[in-house]
This record gives C-alpha cells, structure tokens and sequence, in this order.
RNA sequence: CAGGGUGUGGCGCAGUUGGUAGCGCGCAGCGUUCGGGACGCUGAGGCCGUCGGUUCAAGUCCGAUCACCCUGACCA
C-alpha cells in the first residue's frame, strides 16, 4: 500500500470526542473514524488488523474442526419469543424496527436462537453429532452508554461459536479443547501474557462460565487473582462458595481491573430445550441437544492490543496482527528509487511512504501508525548496500543488507 | 438512567460589557528546503449543533431540543 495513493489521513491530534487511548491513537493513524458514540467505520489499516485477528482465530477453529457460516444480523423475533428474551425487559439493549410489511425485526446483539432454529433443519440424529459451528458477524446492543472507543461499541464484530453434542461428556471434552484454543488465540494476539481464564457466573445450567481476561488499566471488570495466577475469578463471584469451590482465601486475592476479550459457556439445554433442538438416539428416542457457546470480541480485542502496546508516540502492533511488516521509507533520489524497488519485490508486506514529504515527517507517522518494523534507505545505508530497519517495539536500529530482507 | 462537562472551517482552539467571526495545524499555488512533524509569500474553506424567543442588532442573553465526552449505574 502507498501512502501516496490512499485516501487515508493521519492527524496530528485526535479528535476531542475521542478520549480512550486505542480511539484515539486508532482515529489519529487512520484505521478508524467514528459515525456516532459506540459505531465506527474500520478504513483500510484497520480492516487489514481485523482480517488477521480473525484469520488467527479462524485458523486455531479449524484445527478443532469447526465449521465456518454467517447467519444475518436481522431477527425474526419468533425463535426469540420463545426463549423469553425479545421482550426488552429481559434484554434491554435490542434494537428493534419493523419491516414494511408490519411485523416486527430485531438487529441481532448475539445468536443463540437463530442458530438453535437454523440448526433444526440439520440436526435429526445422533449421527449429525457432535457439531460445531462459528461466524465472524455483526452484533448490535442499544448500550446506554458506548465508551472506551472500540471496546464497548453499539455495533461491533464478534466471533461466535456454538457446539452441539449427544451427552454432557462430549460437551466438556470440546469445552476443554475451546479452552486450549483460545489460549492459543490469545497468545498469538499479542495478549497471551496477561490474558487469564477466569471465572464468572455460569446462568441457570452451570455454576461457571469462563471469561477470558486481560489485564488492564482501562478494563471494565474487576477481577481478582491469587499470587500465582493460578486462580482468577470475575467480581460477580466473590463470594465464599466460589472461593470455597476454587480453593483460594479472599485474603490471598489481589484486584485488578480487566477487559474481557472472550467468553466461553456451558448451554446444555438452555436454548436447545425452549426451541426444540432434539434427535434421535440409537434407540429412536427423542433427545434434547447438548450445547456450548463461546465468544470472541474481535474489534474489542483490536482495541486491547492498542491499549496494550502503544507508546506516547502511537501504535505499536505485534507482527501477528499488523496490518503491514513493514513501513517503507525512501530518503533522497537514490534512496526513493531503491525503495521503490524494494516495495515491488515484497508485495502485500510493505506500506509504502512514497509522499513528498519530509523525511521527520514520515518518522512521525511511520511511529504512529505502528508497523513492527520500520525500513529507512537512504544514501547513508546504500553505501552499506544497506537499509536500517528500526524496531517499533524496541526503538533499536540496525542496518541490514536490503538483499536480506 | 443520575451527576458533571462540551458543541464555532477537515482537526485543535480563541471570541471582551450583544454590533454580523479569528488563530494554529491541515488543504491549494509559487519559491527555498530535504535523516526527526522546516520556512516565506499568496489563497480557498464557517448560515457559530438545531428550533424558538428577547433585541434596532445574538457565536454572545433566555427557553427547549439533539449530539458528544467523563464518573457511576447497567452489561441478558
């Protein structure tokens, strides 16, 4: 990408409406713009960190064999009546509408029913099972109060899986594996050393739901953790039949606050049972199905990796998910012409400088966007045959021959 | 939803006791510059959130309304 050719800007300050670290810095480099509080557009930078955040994701749910749909944001509010939860005083963040025809809509703030309803068209025998399916889509909530640019929105993007099974035993053991994955996930974001599985409240068929947490100033939940870490529980629990459960003393427990960046939820029977979710066993007999449903915030977890890395100077991305390896800068005749050659030979891991700037000009912004690398050439570094390649991380410069890059 | 705060060119701001809007950045043109957001000159761009009221006259005073931010509550 050149910077010469998008029609992306970078500013020099952020926008006054925009208070929160990742808002800000995402707003000032030009990955994102807000519509209004809580919705925003990605631009190009921003949906290339969003298309490797889901790309991670996708990857380690594959590997688990899940299976990859999109259902619609629209809602038919039918599957919903029957679970009790159209009505806005069980859920009071619906965004509802009607069709022109008359009947009534909802923008879809998760989707547990419409995949229980779509999944009774599949789902007839014991032979359909275990199955698990995910989509990377949309979600609406009427939040009263959007905050903390894209980690609370009114529209955001979530991964959403769910898994159906024949017996509680089957349920755990994919429960179990969600678990290793998402530890994998998190890891490979960039978040895996201070994101920790937590517990939280589990609803009505679990006594625990897992919350994957990460650590930080400006997250929203209070957790607490014992020395080790070992053990880390979500607020809403504190309370001595958990600690007694977990075996830790509320002494011992320190607090943090924390963003939750995933949840993961034992369901069984609690939509599949409501809407009718059964099949057939070996003996022809008519069971409910078992279910699971797991969670990943992936705009939320863009807006912790900013939290996380950025510097008083701007982004800083881990190479996992930035949206470029390298920010490509030309100095002089000699040094623009061998970048551009540079840029040609390392399609789609290059953006570009190549505006007629000066050259603090593009180091400010090459910092503030936040590429993991930085590559200056420039007649200082060809009389080495070189490049200097500038940590973002670190700060630290080094030349190295262009030929091995 | 409660409390507090803010709405003036794309962004950040100023605007005295009411007299018809100004600065910095950015943008356009010309010139000088060219490894840390350079400089000079010229120029474009705003019915001051919206509606209503007071007044000869409203960015400024009054009322209403909308939006946005912060703290809290909420987060199925």
């Amino acid at each position: 990408m050149r910077l010469s050719k998008t029609f992306v800007k970078t500013l020099r300050e952020a926008p006054k409406d925009e208070t929160a670290k990742n808002g800000a810095l995402l707003t000032r480099a030009g990955y994102i713009h807000k519509e209004m509080a809580g919705v925003y557009d990605f631009l190009p930078l921003g949906i290339r960190v969003m298309e490797n955040i889901k790309n991670i994701i996708r990857d380690e749910l594959n590997k688990l064999g899940c299976e990859e749909l999109q259902m619609t944001a629209l809602q038919n509010p039918e599957p919903w009546e029957k679970t009790g939860r159209f009505s806005d005083q069980a859920v009071d963040i619906w965004f509802k509408t009607n069709l022109a025809s008359g009947g009534e809509l909802g923008l879809a703030p998760t989707h547990e029913e419409p995949i229980v309803n779509l999944m009774k068209t599949y789902i007839s025998s014991y032979k359909d099972l275990p199955l698990s399916v995910y989509q990377f889509q949309t979600k609406f909530r009427n939040e009263l109060r959007a905050k903390s640019g894209i980690l609370r929105g009114r529209e955001f993007l979530m991964k959403d899986l769910y898994s159906f099974h024949t017996n509680e035993e089957d349920l755990d053991k994919f429960y179990a594996e969600v678990e290793v994955a998402y530890k994998k996930i998190y890891e490979r974001l960039g978040l895996g050393e201070d994101t920790f599985e937590t517990f939280a409240s589990g609803g009505i068929f679990s006594k625990y739901s897992h919350e994957f947490q990460t650590f930080l100033p400006v997250g929203e939940d209070d957790v607490y953790y014992n020395a080790d870490k070992s053990v880390v529980l979500n607020k809403e629990v504190l309370n001595p039949e958990t600690l007694n459960d977990l075996g830790v003393k509320e002494e011992e427990l320190q607090q943090t606050t924390a963003a939750e960046v995933g949840n993961i939820f034992k369901l069984k029977f609690k939509y599949s049972e409501p809407l009718g979710l059964k099949y057939s066993d070996e003996q022809n007999s008519q069971q409910v199905v078992y279910m699971g449903c797991y969670g990943i915030g992936v705009s939320r977890v863009m807006g912790v990796i900013v939290e996380k890395y950025a510097d008083d100077k701007g982004l800083v991305w881990p190479e996992s998910v930035a949206p470029f390896k390298y920010h490509l800068i030309g100095i002089g005749e000699n040094g623009m012409k061998r970048a551009e050659e540079f840029y040609a030979s390392h399609p789609g891991e290059v953006l570009f400088d190549d505006r007629d700037l000066r050259p603090g000009e593009k180091f400010a912004d090459a910092e503030l966007m936040g590429m993991p690398y930085r590559i200056v050439i420039s007649d200082k570094t060809l009389a080495e045959d070189s490049a200097e390649v500038t940590d973002r991380g670190t700060g630290e410069s080094r030349l190295v021959k262009i030929s091995e890059l």
